[in-house]
DNA sequence: CAGTATCCGTATTGATACTG
DNA sequence: CAGTATCAATACGGATACTG
């Protein structure tokens, strides 16, 4: 359980995981798509989340850089979870909780 | 996602829904089979988890008191969840993740 | 563009003493 | 036994300026 929680469980990480489970993406993609977040949770998280070993960091290389974040294999056995966790969301707030 | 995560995202919450998904337990019995919790952290998660409609708290109205919590109906969906972020939480344990 | 470094406010947690 | 009250530590997140 905290394994768990200690994975997904900072303030923007379930929503960055719930974004590349659709597709990859680059870094400003990302951000573009969680207007909220600020550029050091983004990087700080997605740092993490690749030191867990459920996101792989694809670096091209190039300059200007072009980085572009994925599940990693070992990520995709966390989609169901972070399916559960999104659906049960939906119907708590409609029920009118948190 | 957010929503989901503001309900099992206490550091115990997580823990305390899984102990009560197997049974209902008072709260003597929820403070010693999770040792490292502290009085006012059980108190106050059970409390938010009550609010939030998770749980139930059944007191017995008598002296000295004699307080259980259970799972509501609507917690019980919530068993599912805490299951898959359980077992993939042994996975990644195992994994030698975080 | 991707990432780093620094400062700061607050939410969350923990320790402990106390009440009915 | 179940719950409250108070105080202090810190972990976490947010804003911003800067680098290669």
């Amino acid at each position: 359980m905290d394994t768990a929680l200690s994975v997904i469980g900072g303030r923007w990480k379930a929503t960055i995981l719930w974004r590349l489970s659709e597709r990859p993406m680059r870094t400003s993609e990302l951000r573009r798509s969680i207007p909220a977040i600020t550029e050091r949770m983004l990087i700080r998280h997605l740092q993490e989340l690749v030191r867990d070993g459920v996101l792989t960091r694809i670096d091209a290389g190039t300059v200007p850089p072009h980085v572009t974040y994925e599940l990693s294999e070992y990520g995709q056995t966390l989609a169901p979870v972070v399916g559960a966790l999104c659906e049960w969301g939906r119907g708590h707030q409609r029920r009118g909780g948190a």
